[in-house]
DNA sequence: CCATCTCCATACGGTACCGTACGCCTCCAC
DNA sequence: GTGGAGGCGTACGGTACCGTATGGAGATGG
């Protein structure tokens, strides 16, 4: 911040820690990203570590942010559709956490809201990240024709669900029935 | 398990590093339960710990095993009641489980949750709660005229709203507005 | 060819755990 | 009163961390 960015420098190590520090929190929580475990895992040093970050809760917090930035573009991405489409869009949206469908996601988005009972930086992001989200589908429900309120019930009862399933699923194989997605997904979105 | 119970030994103190440990399972998850820990904040040692229990694992076991009784007696209570009365009940429960009802049970739940996504046991156990809940709800949407795949299907939207609700919200304190919150609920029992 | 900067390895002190070994009380039976 | 057994405290070895200190290789520029 007090220089003028040093121009482009590759990071690419910086990166490869903040890399390893996300998979780790998606398999063990952030309990377990720490700092002489990651460097094994990916055949580095303390010394490699201490030089690109602070300390250990640096690194936490980058991936903090770098999780928010993406999540952020992605739901504004996925809730941009052509008049009319608001509706299938939604199950498209519900589809998408599905833990079948993106496993991996779901595993960081639940580890972290684990987190942010215990810390207050995660649990500032994940407000940040959800109410982008409440207000992204929110407009898709009212676009539909749904009243400000009911749609803002909507968008909150299709994240909790989303979410809690997640969190009931587990790691199970077997996805639910077509047939009972679709149920639930037409409760949630209202036909 | 080999001899022929004690008779009745108190076992206050077993209790006493039971209940210390689901307190700290609470506030700080399953990695916040440590053993030099737990007896600094009840005034023990750790020669009293490795008496009573086993190892760590053991204490862990036996607060999981507690739990699932509780629960288990907890929802088989809470889903009796008259003919006709079923939605009512149904919205009684949903309103249970809500945070500012019941902040404590919640985070309890939460910490295992995370938990079971990388502990055998406790996954065990969660899909053993679940299965029971899921079955009770069940029973109350059918004797409310709903079929069995719709029952199923509603049963899972509640649970899993309640649970991802909990996990959204973290510990705010203001709690949703009673008219988003009888929406909700009206939505997933078919108003 | 020397200086400096980047990037990383090694080595170290310190802390917080786990589990074990062992010993000290206290209460009760005989 | 003495000998177990229940119940617990103390002390210790071992491990896994965090963060720091320091040095060294390799590029880069003068």
């Amino acid at each position: 911040m007090p220089d003028t960015e040093p121009p482009a420098r590759p990071q690419t190590d910086r990166d490869t820690w903040l890399r390893a520090a996300t998979q780790t929190l998606a398999d063990s929580g952030v309990d377990g990203v720490k700092v002489e475990t990651l460097a094994r895992q990916i055949g580095l040093t303390k010394g490699s570590f201490y030089w690109h970050f602070k300390d250990r809760r640096e690194l936490l917090d980058a991936v903090l942010d770098s999780w928010r930035d993406g999540r952020i573009d992605d739901i504004v991405q996925r809730t941009q559709c052509a008049p009319g489409d608001e509706i299938a869009q939604l199950h498209h949206v519900i589809d998408t956490y599905s833990l079948a469908r993106n496993r991996r996601g779901m595993r960081i988005e639940l580890a972290i809201r684990d987190w942010a009972r215990h810390d207050a930086r995660a649990r500032q992001i994940i407000d940040a990240v959800d109410a982008v989200r409440l207000e992204c589908a929110s407009a898709l429900f009212v676009a539909a024709g749904h009243t400000a309120d009911e749609a803002a019930c909507r968008s909150l009862l299709l994240y909790a669900y989303v979410f809690g399933l997640g969190m009931m699923d587990g790691e199970r194989e077997a996805p639910r029935p077509v047939a009972s997605r679709t149920f639930i997904a037409n409760l949630i979105t209202g036909k």
